[in-house]
DNA sequence: CATACGTTTAACGCGTTCGTTAAGTGAGGG
DNA sequence: CCCTCACTTAACGAACGCGTTAAACGTATG
């Protein structure tokens, strides 16, 4: 579990159509383990290790509020899936002379965006 | 294994350093078996093994001439995977005003273009 | 303070994955 | 023909993933 590097954990986690499944409930709104466990076909011990997997990818961070813990939608790990299928886009992109230099300015222009913190 | 969905396989494969190596070194050019094999650090039928579990995904396909066994990158998986973390763009596109219109016109350009087969 | 609630951890089972080495296949070359 | 080259398949072992149920934990609430 030490040797695995960070994108590798970020598309195991993503191999997991439960997972999958829970990262769109909290696009919708951040939720709890009940709430997120509600639409699945599992008991919630099983919710709560994909949590902990998800939260290990760092797509999601978790807090406590009293006895519920509420699970938040965490970005930059989905961008980084992104930015290295992107390195194949010129494949399927025909349009690329056009395009190609456009969506590189805007990674860079994302980039700088989000760094600024 | 029976169960598994195409997204799945794809994420599953690209969870894999040496299969995402495989790939980025097939996006310069179709290798064989013992091209893809030397730089990487283990066994060769482990490399084959790793080649199967991308064919398995759709990532490559592969195709025999004489005694060797080319490999090939196939991009469709890439861009199923690509399309379904666009879904989550928009929370990272800090900058959504004055590119979200834009970068959902260049998605639909692309969309035209890929589908006319 | 005892009890219930929301959630996690523990223990277990089973199938899969990822590497190894050794043996098998199949097309060319001497 | 036989041997070699390119590759795959088989067999094995260690580790992991994903589900279960049962027990533990921590924070309200009666």
């Amino acid at each position: 579990m030490a040797g695995t590097d960070q994108l590798s954990a970020v598309f195991s986690a993503l191999a997991d159509p439960t997972r999958r499944a829970i990262l769109d409930q909290l696009a919708e709104r951040d939720a709890t383990v009940t709430e997120l466990s509600a639409p699945l076909p599992m008991s919630m011990p099983a919710v709560s290790r994909h949590l902990k997997v998800l939260e290990h990818a760092a797509l999601i961070s978790r807090t406590r509020s009293g006895k519920w813990r509420t699970s938040h939608l965490e970005t930059a790990p989905l961008r980084d899936a992104a930015d290295w299928i992107d390195r194949f886009r010129r494949f399927w992109d025909s349009s690329l002379d056009r395009l190609d230099a456009h969506l590189a300015a805007v990674q860079a222009a994302v980039r700088t965006d989000t760094k600024e913190h």
